[in-house]
This record gives structure tokens, C-alpha cells and sequence, in this order.
DNA sequence: ACCATACTTTACCGATCAGTTAAGTATTAG
DNA sequence: CTAATACTTAACTGATCGGTAAAGTATGGT
């Protein structure tokens, strides 16, 4: 979504090249208290937007931003259902998060193992 | 850093009561691919912001701005040390996303057991 | 057919963000 | 002492964010 000329590239700026682009959208959905909230209610049950706007003391547009974002971040899966629109979990948002915290931790734990052996001889 | 008053007395929005205040910092920080880049290189070596800054081709008070929120969300630690800033890698940040996807996990699959066991009636 | 419900679209607002330039301070080399 | 280095602070810019109001569209109940 955001910037594609600069990442499909990888050119101007001279990065690792780490291409995980969606993992902008996901941790920056889970920036905020009111989406993290609302992924806590929806892990008990589906709910509507007006629901959802409704426990959240928002207007339906401002609920539905946050959908929006969400549901970028595949957090959340959206289904329409007569005038209705069912929210629900989805699972794939967090994997991605949960995969990329693992890697992380791999390597630091790698270097913190490489430092150890150092100091031991 | 954002929202104090709201979440210190936890009322006008009738949240869940997640009081998960450092959350909001440490994945906004983690929204961003030139910090996340920053991360990456930081679990290799130190750096100080000269060479941080030269890496990602930003000015000094560029990365410089980077740096406080990988600070202010416990992702990165640093240290002045004569005129020069060391960087390093600060694991409190990234423990607290392990927890909460954790915690998040746990639930989610509580929930998927539930309906297992109730499909299978 | 009529009307209420549930969402959708658009346009707006103040605040924050990423980045800059420019000018400042502190530390070290010579 | 002087000057280069490495950071720091302040002010400014365009873009995005969270939220709103207002007006629109589609669907379901009677």
C-alpha cells in the first residue's frame, strides 16, 4: 500500500533488503489500543460494525477504518451477510507477526551464544 | 508517551481494560521497515548514529528520531560514550510481543478447541 | 410501497509522523 | 587554542492518522 516504487526496487536506500512488506500493516494495526481491543473481542465472538462501533463509543465510518486497517493487515476477515457485516478473526495477521519474532529471537539468542563461547576462552 | 490521561483512568471509551500502555510504542516502532532494517543490522553489531545514519542514507536527526522510538519502545539501548552514541540491541521490547502473541495464541486456540469439541457432540 | 436499519462514501479537522535544513553544543585530535 | 567530528535542538514541510458530520446506497420487516 504504501511505498512500492521505493521497495520494488530496493534501491535508493541501501537496506537489508528485508521484503516483508505486509509486516508494515500488521504491527501498525496492532498499534493502537482500540484495534488490539477490538481483536480481543473478536477472538470471543464474531460481531457486526455496529456492534463493534458500538463498545468502542465510535461512529460507524470511524469503526469502519479500523476494519479497514485491520482487515489490510489480515487480523481480520470480513464477510457480508445480507446488510449486515460479519467480523471475525482471522489468523494469518499474527502468524506473520508470530513468525517474524521467532526469527528475530533465533538470531539474537545465535549471538548471544556466539558471545558466551567467546568469553569462555 | 500518547494518550495518558485516557488510559490512566480507563474511562471514556469503555475498553476491555488492556493496559497494555508499551504495547502501542513497541509495535508502532516495529511499523516501520527502516527501523525494523535498523534492528536487523543492531543483533549483528553496535552502531553509533553517524553510521546508522549513513547506512539508511537519512540525515542525523532523521535516524537520530528513528532511534528514540526503537528507545522508547525497549527495542534498542543506548550509551553515550565521549561524543559518540553506541547502539545496541535492547530484548525488553521484542519479549513483550513474544508475550503478547502468546497470550493472543493461546486464546485463539482455547476458542478453536471449543468449537472442535462442540462439533464433534 | 414504505420505512427503519446497516453500512458506505465523501469531505473535512486537528494531531502526529517522517523527513529536512540550519544553527547549536560537546568532545577529541593536533 | 583551534578545528574537525558527532551529536543535539528547533523549526518547518507534506503526508498520513484518528475521528467526525452529512448525505448516500442497499436490504429487510410489515
Amino acid at each position: 500500500m504504501k511505498a512500492g516504487i521505493i521497495t520494488s526496487t530496493n534501491g535508493p536506500r541501501n537496506l537489508p533488503a528485508e521484503n516483508n512488506e505486509y509486516l508494515d500493516d500488521v504491527f501498525f494495526a496492532l498499534s493502537d489500543q482500540t484495534r488490539r481491543g477490538v481483536l480481543k473481542k473478536l477472538r470471543h465472538d464474531e460481531a457486526s460494525v455496529s456492534e463493534l462501533a458500538e463498545a468502542y463509543a465510535l461512529t460507524l465510518p470511524g469503526m469502519l477504518k479500523h476494519l479497514g486497517i485491520l482487515s489490510r493487515a489480515g487480523l481480520v476477515r470480513m464477510e457480508k451477510d445480507g446488510r449486515v457485516r460479519r467480523c471475525s478473526i482471522d489468523p494469518k495477521g499474527m502468524e506473520r507477526v508470530a513468525k517474524y519474532v521467532e526469527e528475530y529471537q533465533a538470531f539474537w539468542s545465535e549471538q548471544f551464544d556466539r558471545i558466551e563461547s567467546y568469553l569462555k576462552k
